[in-house]
DNA sequence: ACCTGAACACCGTTCAAGT
DNA sequence: ACCTGAACACCGTTCAAGT
């Protein structure tokens, strides 16, 4: 073969490739990546640096879909509105965030959303430091939550060591398969209350 | 050498030095993990069944220190007391917790640390169905906040991207380590202040 | 510039052999 | 029962050769 007229690869379709591997198989390889592709596996270092940035653009293409909500809404909404999509689109491929917490965390979308964030909570009176904390608690909350929905839900299958009240609430939630939906919105509204009485507060001069 | 008369290994040794390997280096493997046990690669699978049930014992060794608050406390002081124990157990070795997300999660101590939850939740007067969901809101930001703590600090250094607001937040937060710590508790504040109105609502009969 | 096959170092796991 | 060394399949990456 050797080089053909118009490339038979780019760094998209390798990013695209590989996360429909990690969607259905939870991980991926090269060699397996370069099978899927039509491709030797040599081939793919002439578009990608290796496994590591692999991973880096899937998280860049899984995450370059995030709406964001126009300025004109209330500091608040804009809030939930981007903890809502960012959890969102991890959610739609769970099977990945275990891959990128491994790796550092800084693209262009992320810095994007942090400005959005930073912008809301200045808009709500929050000073600089009370901001990034703010920040913190709401990208962690929203981490966190879009790991529980990849967790397996063996998790809540505690069987004979759970007590009475466990076991209720474990019952309670079994056919239940927006739990981690649920659980998400009641979390996020928990935290924004509590945003909205801090800015409430402050604009009252405590 | 062959069989020595006292064994040269067990499988809690074995999760002693791969959790010392991974606090240094962030991973482990097979090799590297003999070797600083002096003994053959071969030699571990006497022990153990293989990697995913050296990281299931590091869990379980990393986690088995947690400190349960007495029964006499406030609920709400044992939601705090168990998230804060289990937030500071996953802190203590950060670089684990990429690893352990990738596996399922329900040993002994966990199923211990739900049953406490459930018990306080209810005698918050939650119902079964809100209990479930209050559990999975602690144990989503407890898991987040600890990822955060294991995050590169580079995050928080967005560069010529940040906007005013945002950098100006990341300037409040440069040179001031205990970050994710004061985020934790922050977010951990508000949680556990939404969970008290809610119980004195449910208490008035709202 | 881009694809290929051969090659290399390394990893996780198995297993017969030894006591 | 428990350790060893040899062996195997597999993985990530490099590189000279080809167009």
């Amino acid at each position: 073969m050797a080089r053909p007229l118009t490339p038979k690869l780019s760094a998209d379709m390798i990013a695209t490739s590989a996360l429909a591997l990690v969607d259905r198989d939870g991980e991926f390889t090269i060699p397996a990546l370069a099978k899927q592709l039509r491709v030797s596996a040599s081939s793919l270092y002439n578009h990608v640096n290796g496994k590591a940035e692999i991973v880096d653009l899937m998280r860049g293409h899984a995450i370059s879909r995030v709406q964001f909500p126009g300025r004109e809404a209330h500091w608040a909404e804009t809030i939930r509105a981007i903890a809502v999509e960012y959890r969102n689109t991890f959610a739609r491929h769970p099977r990945l965030i275990p891959l990128i917490t491994a790796y550092s965390v800084s693209d262009e979308t992320t810095i994007r959303m942090y400005n959005a964030m930073a912008d809301a909570f200045h808009e709500a009176g929050f000073t600089p430091k009370r901001t990034l904390e703010a920040i913190t608690v709401v990208d962690s909350f929203v981490l966190g939550s879009a790991l529980d929905v990849a967790a397996p839900e063996q998790v809540w299958d505690p069987g004979e060591d759970a007590n009475g009240n466990l076991q209720l609430a474990v019952d309670a939630g079994l056919g239940y398969p927006t739990r981690a939906d649920e659980a998400f919105h009641y979390g996020l509204n928990l935290l924004i209350e509590g945003f909205s009485r801090e800015a409430a507060q402050r604009s009252a001069g405590g």
